[in-house]
RNA sequence: GCGGAUGUAGCUCAGUUGGCAGAGCACCUGGUUGUGGCCCAGGGGGUCGAGAGUUCAAUCCUCUUCAUUCGCCCCA
């Protein structure tokens, strides 16, 4: 192992793929700009105890995942592995809840988890990530959802599915817990895959979501969240769900749908794709009314989604515009003659025109393949007779047409010819 | 943390029951051409991922290790 080496699981984004960052950030401040949402610049850095106790010990995230490591003065820092519990912690620390009913905000940049890499999955990744913090109302549900389908429609993407959970909350889920964990106790444990007997101890929601189909018949006549949440969150999701069918989305309801973070309750969402291999699930997200007290905040509700970015780019990648094209290359015959090119191209610049400038002076023909490979539109030649005669050779790289100009009248030439330079 | 696949030229990959290392593309030089794209000729480039073992001889067989990749787990 080499340190020349970038580290497993952190990658560099070449243009190709750093455009397409660039695309889904711009479309997310206008889409979710749109609906008042203001970004938000956080740290990448917090105090250990932020995570761990907002996301739940128990976590795999929390017990296996994070970066931590001490400061200088041994206090515990993680490198953040999701947005929310920064952005919760900025909402609460600069007492956001005094100044508005509701505040609304988009994040992105990178998180880190120590995992295995795989296709859709980085160590280091980037999420998109909204919330929505104030609101109790189903409405607000209901908004980010819309919201975020109607940003991942703006990016050009079809082949989603959305789907949708309600997760009960603290009066009742505890009730639930309680009702599936007889259920599955009373199971012939050993027909349950070997993952499954780990979660029937670590997390028994997890079972419902396995893939096994041994587990799966087991587990059909399961008793569901829906039939043991209280009134209220019933009424709840049910208000939601109207509200969906109304807007028109297509949706499927998955009462096994489970998050893996434990600030969650009401309604979940998650958008999945079956294009981009194992890791399919795209955004995900939910209501967390009690995390922010929890943090020893004010008691704000809050519902919110984390779009996983190098999915997104996964499904974006064959659709990407064509990059611009440089209006001039210039070449140059004669080793004297890259001083001068400078000077031309920076004139060129600023009269309002790009491009690149060839510091070698290698033969005519391998300058022209270079010239052509650069894909600009004008190959201007330096050097030879025209470089004592003070003069440009100006080539329509489509046409082949050329013309020859002074050097001085270039770059105001090339301005009052816009449409040709 | 667990499993499968793969590491040979800048890129995509061939290859040998173990015997001097290959192709296409790219690059460079020359020719042809309307100063570049097509065509022709020539050329530079590789400790065959790394380390150990077996052998007269290892890119090939054995072991170890590192990396990449796909999946499991988990998540976005």
């Amino acid at each position: 192992m080499s340190t020349l080496q970038s580290i497993k699981g952190f990658a560099d984004l070449f243009e190709s793929q750093s455009t397409l960052f660039t695309q889904m950030e711009d479309t997310a401040r206008r889409v979710f700009g749109a609906f008042g949402y203001k970004e938000l610049r956080i740290p990448i850095l917090e105090y250990t105890e932020l995570f761990s106790r907002s996301i739940g010990t128990e976590t795999d995230v929390v017990q296996k995942e994070m970066y931590t490591f001490p400061d200088r003065k041994g206090r515990s820092l993680t490198m953040r592995p999701e947005a929310t519990a920064g952005i919760m912690r900025a909402y609460i620390e600069n007492n956001c809840s005094a100044r508005e009913a509701v505040s609304k905000l988009v994040s992105f940049g990178p998180m880190f988890r120590y995992e295995r890499p795989q296709k859709g999955r980085m160590r280091q990744f980037h999420q998109l990530d909204c919330e929505c913090l104030g609101a109790h109302e189903p409405q607000a549900d209901a908004e980010i959802i819309i919201m975020l389908m109607y940003f991942l429609k703006e990016l050009g993407l079809t082949g989603l599915s959305l789907e949708l959970n309600t997760l009960g909350c603290r009066a009742c889920r505890p009730a639930y817990h309680a009702a599936l964990e007889t259920f599955l106790s009373n199971l012939e444990s050993a027909a349950l895959c070997e993952d499954c007997r780990r979660r029937l101890a670590t997390n028994p929601l997890r079972v419902l979501d396995c893939k096994e189909a041994g587990c799966r018949t087991l587990t059909a006549h399961a008793p569901l969240i829906r039939d043991h949440v209280c009134a209220d969150c019933t009424t709840h999701f049910d208000t939601v769900l109207d509200i969906i069918v109304v807007a028109n989305i297509p949706h499927t309801l998955n009462p096994r749908l489970v998050r893996g973070l434990d600030y969650y309750m009401r309604t979940t969402f998650e958008v999945v794709s079956t294009t981009i291999g194992a890791q399919g699930s795209v955004a995900g997200g939910g209501r967390y009314d009690g995390l922010i007290s929890q943090l020893g905040g004010p008691n704000v509700p809050g519902i919110g989604f984390a779009c996983g970015m190098e999915r997104l780019a996964l499904m974006m990648a064959e659709n990407t515009s064509a990059l611009p094209r440089p209006d001039f290359y210039i070449a140059s015959l004669d080793p004297a003659a890259p001083t001068v090119a400078l000077t031309i191209a920076q004139a060129l610049r600023e009269a309002g025109f790009s491009g690149e400038i060839s510091f070698q002076s290698k033969s005519l023909k391998s300058q022209m393949r270079q010239a052509s490979k650069n894909n600009a539109r004008f190959c201007l030649l330096l050097g030879g007779d025209e470089l004592v005669a003070n003069s440009v050779v100006i080539k329509n790289m489509d046409t082949g047409e050329q013309i020859v100009q002074s050097q001085q009248a270039l770059a105001v030439w090339a301005k009052e010819n816009r449409g040709v330079l």
